[in-house]
DNA sequence: CAAAATTTTCAGTAAGAATTGAAAGTTACA
DNA sequence: TGTAACTTTCAATTCTTACTGAAAATTTTG
């Protein structure tokens, strides 16, 4: 396989596995275009490159900023803003639980919390309580390993990866 | 609050979640819905409820069956099909990594590999195969993890989030 | 086996999400 | 300060995905 044939095909597999994990598919291809460029890109490139407009580029490249996934470059005597990806696959993963714990873990927690308290005493009610108390247990449990997993260090996690590799 | 504000809270949010996960909205809904059902309900129940066509209410069924999340209970003497959820909230987290694993992290991992073998020797050539594997070991790692996660019983997952907790 | 009950399918349509492109806004240099 | 380089915004449009509803298929029952 060529070296292009390579990244497209990177490219394609990365906005497919965004577009499946609602992440919209030019933002993952963006990301997936930054990763394996060997410098920063600027936004001309980006839009040249996945064949893209100006306004979609921008947009898609300010939110990878917002999720902690691209940085700004700017680069000695250039007036043009250059990008470039975190490539420590244990940050990215960190940086995509953090945002999406924040913005849909943790809303469905304060809903759980909030229904939990409805009223009546009749076995509907009681039965209703209960369901959505095993789902709101379940569901801090997780945010809560998901949180010991993000504030960890690095070297903890892959510990831990290797700790249930050789269970 | 009251029981129904209660119930339908819950379904909107469990709909809203899916739908930031790759999954329709209304299969969550469907799934939220019979969440909560005290018994099983036809078809004809879900598509009252939810207010949803007979084919859609159909097709989101059926996926849940696949996926594992429902079950059909024939009752005794009616010609109807009845839909119950799976509530043990473990099997139901299980399930959903069981079957995205396969569909979505599988197939990244095959295209890993296979483009971790492009020609070339050149600097460029050279960075994108260690960036390429990088992220295939580290897709590896929790392609493994997650076996193990599901592969081994309940209690032993329980036993990890408490002794997360617990660090 | 016929007909009634129920489920499944799928072409057409509707709803929602992403994208474009041009205009407005900003920045930085002479 | 003016203007050229560059970035951001957003209404209109296109693209994608989900949904409807009626017809076809299947199953059950007398």
């Amino acid at each position: 396989m060529q070296l292009q044939e390579g990244k497209d095909k990177f490219i394609q597999t990365w906005g497919t596995l965004g577009s499946h994990w609602g992440v919209n598919r030019t933002m993952a291809q963006v990301h997936a275009l930054l990763l394996i460029a060997p410098e920063a890109l600027s936004a001309d490139e980006i839009m040249e490159d996945l064949q893209i407009s100006r306004g979609n580029a921008n947009m898609n490249i300010r939110a990878l900023i917002d999720w902690g996934l691209v940085y700004k470059e700017l680069k000695q005597g250039e007036r043009k803003e250059f990008f470039i990806a975190e490539k420590d696959m244990w940050k990215v993963f960190r940086q995509i639980i953090i945002q999406r714990k924040k913005k849909e873990l943790e809303p469905v927690l304060r809903v759980l919390e909030e229904i939990s308290k409805v009223e009546g005493e009749t076995n509907q009610a009681k039965e209703f309580k209960n369901i959505i108390g095993d789902i709101h247990l379940f569901a801090s449990k997780a945010n809560q390993a998901l949180d010991n997993v993000t504030q960890s260090d690095s070297n903890w996690f892959v510990n831990t990866f290797i700790n249930m590799l050789k269970k």
